[in-house]
RNA sequence: GGCCCCAUGGUCAAGUGGUUAAGACACCGCCCUUUCACGGCGGUAACUGGGGUUCGAAUCCCCAUGGGGUCACCA
């Protein structure tokens, strides 16, 4: 059976969002499931948009989420280059082919006046598609606006009322009507192709057997197959993946708040999270399970299961997500993925100075209760930060019976304790007290972080050290 | 507006002619618990509408409606 490959092609206009994301996602999994490859193209022929920038977060982001490729940018390969604006000259090479056969064609028009045809075409209801206007221009003319000093765009002619069937493995059979697409555009007056010519010599040139995108290029395949068949190659399979909606159901884009792949990363979503959740977005596995690592997913994976209808991209099930996967974690391991987030927190000196049991109490502490990694900033501060007390709580600690306990509870209080230790020393106090349990800890919790909720008694005593919980309890006696 | 795609709870989504129409997130309740959270158990909640085809339709066909995409010298 022939290998399999496929490709991501994004545009370096933008940062890589959760829509393209998707994208490289589906085709990343299809190509690991079916030990085929996996390439990475650059499509960078809109020389105004496109930016280095852009090209290096879009591998960055894709890295982040562990998808790798075994072909193109930064890896190279035998049938690069693999960034469009460097393949010119294989596109020049088509196009005089396509020139000379007849299905190209030179054209003069300006671009206000095509806009001007458009917007009447648009009006009046009627199918907006370009009048052909250049296409018979005989030999004479053409060299005579090209000595003008014209510049010319080329153009694909597209014969009417002909039926054009794509094949796509999620949808089905679509037929288009070739009278609906005029002749289209195939080099722009720079000299650099467009899109839908580029990107079915490139498909072509690469070797590519599976085209998975999004749905928002089907309309683009019709035009694409002309172009297969005028240059007589052979068509790769298609699959068009449906859209990502936001909230509002439209399409997924910068509206629509945290959208970049570096900004989940930056609130301390992990990759797999994202990954897992990004590959549930209009595909499910056989089984029930839905919490699962890269290679299971890879190994459940096919087109066949994807959906037809757009998914609305849901945060809460993503924060659930990423909170699975935090349990997942070791201790040590989310230690050192939470220890960026606490240097920058307000209190990154007093965590600095945590002996290395001490961290890990504070990382087993705060980790069933964060959802992104970022939340252990605002965790620590329960245990760091100056309590505030409000009205309430005050009234509540300057009981004569409160002030007596805490008292009691300082003088049982031993100079040293771990984790172990200060769990059952809390377990036995209310006992030692003499005191029933609900007088005991709630109190001791409110005098200790001015707050009803947080962290289990025992790692309080122990991340905040016995010095400081005296201390704090001090003012209340 | 033309063309194209899509249509199961608030969201993701299983389901491919016969099911009490799964499961997950969210929501609500109960339990666990020294609090909150985690966790466990339970609950509310869906086949867009109308015609067909069929002994029988969420499943097949048609129409309507709704949503989306696309109509560039952007990809």
């Amino acid at each position: 059976m022939k290998q399999i490959k496929v490709r991501f092609a994004p545009s370096p206009t933008g940062p890589l969002h959760i829509g393209g994301a998707r994208s490289a996602l589906f085709n990343y999994l299809f190509a690991r499931n079916r030990q085929g490859k996996m390439v990475l193209r650059i499509e960078d022929t809109d020389l105004e948009r496109s930016s280095p920038e852009y090209e290096r977060e879009i591998i960055e982001s894709l890295s982040w989420l562990g998808i790798d490729w075994d072909e193109g940018i930064d890896v190279g390969g035998e049938n690069g280059p693999y960034r469009q604006t460097e393949r010119l000259d294989t596109y020049q090479r088509y196009v005089d082919r396509l020139l000379r056969s007849g299905h190209a064609y030179h054209c003069f028009c300006t671009e206000e006046e095509l806009a001007r045809e458009r917007q009447a075409l648009l009006e009046k209801g009627e199918i907006v598609a370009y009048s052909g206007k250049c296409r018979d221009l005989s030999p004479e003319e053409r060299d005579r606006k090209l000595r003008q000093g014209l510049v010319p765009t080329v153009r694909f002619k597209v014969v009417p009322g002909e039926e054009i069937v794509v094949h796509d493995l999620v949808r089905g059979t679509v037929t288009f009507d070739s009278s609906e697409i005029g002749d289209f555009i195939i080099v722009k007056s720079d000299g650099i192709p467009t899109y839908n010519f580029a990107v079915v010599v490139d498909d072509h040139e690469m070797g590519i057997t599976h085209v998975i995108r999004a749905e928002e290029h089907l309309s683009n395949t019709p035009r694409q197959l002309l172009i297969y068949r005028a240059l007589g190659f052979e068509i790769p399979e298609f699959a068009h993946i449906s859209l990502i909606l936001g909230k509002d159901r439209q399409k997924m884009s910068k509206r629509h708040g945290a959208t970049s792949i570096m900004q989940y990363r930056e609130s301390g979503y992990l990759p797999e999270a994202v990954f897992n959740f990004l590959a549930l977005l209009g595909w499910s596995p056989e089984g029930e399970q839905e919490i699962m690592e890269r290679d299971e997913i890879i190994g459940k994976f096919s087109l066949s299961r994807v959906a037809k209808n757009p998914a609305v991209f849901d945060l809460d099930k993503l924060n659930w997500l990423n909170a699975q996967h935090i349990k997942r974690k070791s201790m040590k391991e989310l230690g050192e993925l939470v220890r960026p987030y606490l240097e920058s927190s307000p209190y990154w000196h007093r965590v600095e100075q945590m002996d290395q049991a001490t961290y890990e109490v504070l990382i087993e502490a705060v980790r069933e209760r964060i959802v992104c990694l970022v939340d252990v900033v605002k965790e620590v501060e329960t245990f760091l930060a100056p309590p505030q007390y409000d009205a309430d709580t005050l009234s509540k600690l300057e009981k004569p019976e409160v002030r007596g306990m805490l008292k009691g509870f300082l003088e049982h209080l031993p100079e040293q304790l771990d984790l172990e230790q200060a769990r059952t020393f809390m377990k036995g106090l209310p006992k030692a007290l003499q005191l029933p349990a609900k007088q005991v800890y709630m109190p001791i919790r409110l005098g200790l972080t001015g707050s009803p909720q947080g962290p289990e008694l025992p790692y309080l005593l122990v991340v905040m050290g016995v010095p400081e919980v005296r201390q704090r309890l001090g003012r209340f006696i």
